[in-house]
DNA sequence: CCTCCCTATCGGGAAATCCCCTATACCCCT
DNA sequence: AGGGGTATAGGGGATTTCCCGATAGGGAGG
């Protein structure tokens, strides 16, 4: 049915073709106007899932990709990673409506050459996709500064899960709470004081950076559910 | 610093008003653009959360107002009782990502006349406009079908889920808690008391029958996860 | 019209938790 | 002998939770 993933302009050799890959068709819309309206940018082709964004990158040979993160079939994470397989100089550019790091640190991590906001001004979006295709990297200033904390403070971060380094009484802890367990009810069952837990707690943070109890919560609930 | 809630165009009498209320610039651009290339239509200006959007109703008059849901601080739905509050005259068109029918059920009862989501082709959004302008209503046909299907099934056994009996402002909370917000954060988002969003933490528990922040916090993640 | 219930909004105050610092007592390793 | 990681725990202030209202507006029902 659809004739999405197609050429939107005759070649023009002396402007930098960028593919848009977003199942929102208004977005498609905006993007492509404010690229379009640049002097050394064009459009060269859309695409609304993982499958039409390959074949186009095959046929339309583009020298970006766009890429929401959020599509309907495979997210914009596996296209990402399977861009970098199979076209590996293509330069990525991943487009979020999250302002939350954890799609930036994926996005990135999978390949992607710059992380930008659907929130962000426009005029943002055109100089990370110039940034990126001079071979830079573009992050957005708040997702950037929580990164770099991140990255500040785990140095020895070798790929192994940051989970490995948790103590066997600080995985138990840590599973209790992604079960549900709150501190009292965790003091009791392993018949330690509340101030115990708490330590592991405060130390289960500090391990893994976490922020505050909230984003603890958080991420062992995740961890719990992804299980292992 | 802000100058966006303005004119985009001189007075055309005949031509009829949108306005624009979205906090994405690509998504405002785009549908400016397919707004203007219509004969018929123009935008007359454009909003990025509710307070600029009152302003710019009271300034420029619209002859309709298309509303993204999910705004920065009050949501959309606000936004809209607001409108029909101030402007009852005023026919409201809601934008919006989630194709989950629980959305649009509150926005037509907020009293907008139109729902359609971001996915949809761009024909359909002009469409959908040009219906709501006429003083039709406008559905997007999957929604529709869940809705109907709903009210066929009658009132009486709407136990689909217990979160339909959240109000639209728990429900506003109730998804800030899944997407990780504590208390302090969501009343500053929000601009209101901690002590109102706590009195509505302690609905929801109550509705949903949570015995514990933990348990809410839990369900609201799981909640979050499984709606997107 | 009056009453009852729901919703939205806030406050007081006690109890529970969180958070930062400190401390002891093991181990293990060098 | 000393350093580092782990298990355990307390002190004390800062926040959050939780249970009590309370006010004000809107509908539903009588």
């Amino acid at each position: 049915m659809k004739k999405k993933a197609r050429a939107q302009t005759p070649q023009q050799a002396d402007k930098r073709g960028v593919l848009i890959v977003d199942d929102h068709p208004i977005v498609r819309q905006g993007l492509a106007q404010l690229i379009d309206q640049e002097h050394d940018l064009r459009v060269c082709g859309q695409a609304e899932d993982a499958y039409e964004a390959m074949q186009a990158i095959k046929e339309l040979n583009p020298d970006l990709a766009v890429v929401d993160i959020s599509l309907k079939d495979t997210s914009g994470i596996e296209l990402i990673k399977d861009i970098k397989v199979h076209f590996p100089g293509l330069p990525v550019l991943t487009l979020s409506m999250h302002d939350e790091g954890v799609y930036a640190e994926r996005a990135l991590r999978a390949g992607a050459r710059g992380y930008v906001m659907k929130q962000e001004a426009t005029e943002r979006v055109v100089t990370a996709i110039r940034r990126v295709l001079s071979g830079e990297m573009y992050v957005s200033e708040g997702v950037a500064a929580k990164m770099v904390s991140k990255l500040v403070a785990g140095p020895a971060q070798t790929g192994g899960s940051p989970v490995d380094r948790l103590s066997d009484r600080e995985l138990e802890v840590f599973r209790l709470i992604g079960a549900g367990y709150g501190t009292r009810e965790m003091a009791e069952k392993l018949h330690l004081s509340v101030k115990t837990i708490e330590t592991y707690r405060a130390h289960i943070k500090e391990k893994l950076d976490l922020i505050d109890a909230n984003e603890l919560l958080r991420t062992a609930i995740n961890w719990v559910n992804a299980e292992r």
